[in-house]
DNA sequence: GCACGGTATGAGAGCGCTCTCAAGCCGGAT
DNA sequence: ATCCGGCTTGAGAGCGCTCTCATACCGTGC
């Protein structure tokens, strides 16, 4: 605590303070079991006195943990930081870390040639696992991750969940096709017949399932393409798909836009070509995050509790850490809904002394009609 | 590449497969000085073979370097997320930290608890330096960051910035007064008279220094108390601000809303209280965000480049990082203006070999008015 | 009195890397 | 031939910690 510089101080100099051995201040440190109090007691005296932190490159070097994990999104574009989804989903995640006193290391994947740099960190042993979010078809993540033998948690599910790939990877996801059903049922619920649909980029799961779920609330095999427009996920993407859908089905009644900042774009450019909301319109949204509330007229939406996924992302994750280091081997992940968890079933007892492992399986949370003006 | 599991190979591995020391390989590994090419050519071809990765926790033990830095955002609340200012600067230091190679540790502070385990954290050597944002007045942050030794550069212009503590701060900042007396001067060019103020909160020099620049532009010692409400830097706040202004001064002909996110709130409350924008009340934002041009009607608004602003600060820090490595010391800074950089000067010459210590002075960046439909 | 099991502490090896220093080698100047 | 300087390479110490193993110590039960 008295000097600033200096060289810090290390184990040893603790010891020699507390005229105990090396090993001795380490147990303390770590806990103290196995310790006498009195020892204790004289040990935590020195290392205050000596403002003692342990250097974590040497403790990591021999205990082969870090203490960090990798949080990484493969978002090309500039969604990340217009998308509220992403925020919420990191913020969540930084809670439940932090609680756990483990490091977050962010890295964006914009380039082809960050691929390589990723791969070659992930490889390196800077972290114990990662989280990876919003990853598109192909994308080489996963396979870097899972060559490296780094335990990793996907937010959203990945392009092969349900595959016989092994292992079965575990991820945190809505249910975005009940979600969707349950968008355009209240739609045709409120007697609109033409209903367009504006999806996200359909090389992403999130995407396909809530048009999946378009498709059955309508009871048709496949969407009209007159009713259907990509507005990949932006607010842009949204006013240009509004637009082309007017264009091709000038007399549709209701649009399910698949994001909240799709439903906006979609808002501006029903405004611009004087199409009343809702009474000639009506617009849902997904998400349930600041443009739904903010859009004029204010939005009915889907709502995910999306900080409550990147939670339990952060959760699923530790919990396989704890698991992986208590027995070394990897761990079996059992398909959602058989044996799996459901809700918030799997992070419930993250307390527990001794996890279960038939825990660590993919978590779906819900999906849920919020009703707003604009319907 | 062959042996996905089991032990990872170290030097050892690789200098026995090559036929050479482990010291050459790490000559090699670090870049080659003094390693003949056949040599070299032989010990990269074992590293591709092996599939050899450098454990960092080992290599940092050594060099006393970890090749990463903590970005600390100290918003308890929850504007880190819902303000695309942080993302976008975020960025920006992404990018640029990412070119060269170093990691980026993300840090929230919301609770009293936090500071401990980050106070920790900076001097466990976990991180080469921080980067620290939005920091309010008597945050202990500086100071824990300063007694730890860990080199800092400041987002924002700190509190105490030009006052005699040593040693001077480093930061990057838009000149927030000068953009203010722009928008301001730019409201009475179209002969508006009553112009208010949102302000952000009075506790962040960039807050006061866009209230000074109100000032100045009026020519008042001080604001009309009932023309000046604080929207503390969120949309809902600018709403609420909004209200209180046309409450305590009905008589009001602009607003000049110290952000966009806060003007966008202004503008709701002024179309639920049926004002009319810009006729009867004219509206200009700072920060030209996403808000900004969505707004409707699009807001005036001051620009300035937040990425870049994020990209200098991280290039300052390097820089600070690669000085002090070279010679141990802490470097002096100089204030900005007298013998400092100004725009981006100081980043201009990154990759000079021998760095000009004098170069690390803190930046100030230009903040550019930009006229659209509100006004 | 002595063997015994259990617990508290210390000694020391080693985690994988970097870096200093000494040794070896070569060509050119003496 | 001899020496010197520069360049390339190897040997080995050591970064600060954890963890195994041996040792010392204690109280029991025979």
């Amino acid at each position: 605590m008295s000097e600033p510089s200096g060289p810090r101080p290390t184990l040893e100099a603790v010891a020699a303070l507390a005229g105990v051995s090396r090993a001795t201040v380490s147990r303390v440190v770590n806990g103290g079991r196995g310790v006498r109090e009195p020892v204790q007691e004289r040990v935590r005296q020195a290392v205050h006195e000596l403002g003692y932190v342990p250097n974590s490159a040497a403790r990591t070097l021999v205990t082969r943990r870090t203490g960090a994990v990798a949080v990484i999104i493969a978002e090309p574009e500039t969604r990340v930081f217009t998308d509220p989804f992403f925020g919420r989903q990191l913020r969540g995640i930084s809670r439940e870390l932090a609680a756990a006193d483990t490091q977050l290391l962010l890295m964006f994947v914009e380039h082809r040639a960050d691929y390589d740099r990723i791969g070659r960190y992930l490889s390196g042993g800077h972290v114990d696992g990662a989280l990876m979010f919003s990853l598109h078809r192909d994308d080489p993540l996963p396979a870097m991750a899972d060559r490296a033998g780094l335990p990793t948690v996907y937010g959203g599910r990945p392009g092969w969940a349900g595959a016989d790939r092994a292992p079965r990877p575990l991820y945190v996801d809505t249910d975005n096709r009940d979600g969707a059903r349950q968008a355009v049922r209240h739609l045709l619920g409120r007697g609109r017949r033409r209903i367009a649909v504006i999806t996200g980029p359909l090389d992403q799961t999130s995407a396909l399932d809530r048009l999946d779920g378009y498709r059955e609330a309508l009871g048709v095999p496949a969407a009209d393409p007159r009713l259907l427009a990509d507005g990949g996920f932006t607010a842009s993407g949204g006013e240009r798909a509004m637009a082309r859908l007017l264009d091709s089905a000038p007399d549709l009644d209701a649009v399910f836009a698949c994001s909240d900042l799709m439903a906006s774009g979609a808002l501006r450019t029903l405004r611009a070509r004087g199409r009343r909301v809702p009474d000639e319109v009506a617009v849902v949204g997904y998400d349930d995050l600041e443009p739904a509330a903010w859009a004029d007229p204010p939005l009915t939406t889907v709502r995910q509790d999306v900080e409550e996924m990147g939670r339990l992302m952060a959760r699923l994750l530790l919990r396989l850490l704890e698991v992986r280091r208590a027995d070394g081997t990897p761990v079996p992940v059992p398909a959602p809904g058989t044996g799996g968890a459901r809700g918030t079933a799997a992070a419930g007892t993250a307390g527990a002394r001794h996890p279960n492992p038939m825990q660590l399986a993919p978590v779906i949370t819900e999906a849920r009609l919020v009703v707003r003006e604009s319907t």
